[in-house]
DNA sequence: CGCATGTAATTAACGCGTTAACTACAACAA
DNA sequence: TTGTTGTAGTTAACGCGTTAATTACATGCG
């Protein structure tokens, strides 16, 4: 079955659903001069403190040469820390550094207010459900 | 309250899952050399035949300069077609070209398979489900 | 060891996302 | 009519998305 319309077409549904929330965070990371991608790239670093180079491109959905762009802005701010893997030359360990883990700290309270906005406004009920419907998702495209 | 950990969070979580579905729909595209917005604006058209720039730039969830660029593409290609809104100089509004026609019919029996494939994974009762969420997230939001 | 194959990361090229600034036109008031 | 304000598009600048190509290193086979 195909979409009636672009409302039921579910690539543009999320789309449309990412923007209108993401609408809500985008000023809170320009004031800190941080882009969306290298936000997701410190969270999921603050989540795992130390982690491979491809295990973050996937985990924060960025790709590869999105990644290395983000790396070298964030390494060059001290929000982060790159090495070598020992024992492979080839890939690249990334840790999260004191002055990125201040920043994830120090927006901690605008977050939660935007969060508690949104969750109150949609529901927190329909919020897990959604979450649920989508984690089921991914995890059965990938 | 704050999501305790990066799959939880309804940014990444909608960013993830639109990124799962899109990998279906990408060689599709690129194998017909059009964009996945250029893919948007034009699937928009074709519901509605004739749109102010404005509107359609809302429906597609493109930004007004990327539109400007993708007008200029599609226009290029003959998919569609621009004119000036009659009585207002300052409005522009794009039709859909039989070409641009033509290449959403084209893709409709490769769409209709995907589309199918993702349901037929997904569960019939919870696309729906999650169609509806994402409509009451989007609307409650913007 | 020497070479082929495979993998991780980077680079390159081009289009889009995003914000801000600018141009063109419209509406309206004096 | 003229100047002001507002709106629709466009342009500009910079970072990311995407694919393909390239580099650097690892692995395995002869």
């Amino acid at each position: 079955m195909l979409p009636e319309n672009t409302r039921r077409s579910l690539p543009m549904a999320l789309l449309h659903a990412r923007e209108a929330v993401m609408a809500r965070f985008r000023p809170m990371l320009a004031a800190h001069d941080v882009t969306e991608q290298q936000w997701r790239v410190l969270r999921v670093l603050s989540e795992a403190a130390s982690v491979e180079a491809t295990e973050l491109a996937d985990r924060a959905s960025v790709l590869p040469p999105s990644l290395t762009r983000i790396i070298k802005a964030l390494e060059g701010r001290k929000f982060i820390t790159r090495n070598k893997a020992e024992g492979d030359g080839r890939r690249v360990v990334l840790t999260i550094a004191p002055a990125g883990s201040a920043l994830i700290d120090a927006l901690s309270p605008e977050r939660r207010v935007i969060y508690d906005d949104i969750e109150r406004r949609f529901g927190h009920e329909r919020l897990e459900q959604l979450l649920d419907l989508l984690e089921t998702l991914i995890d059965g495209e990938s």
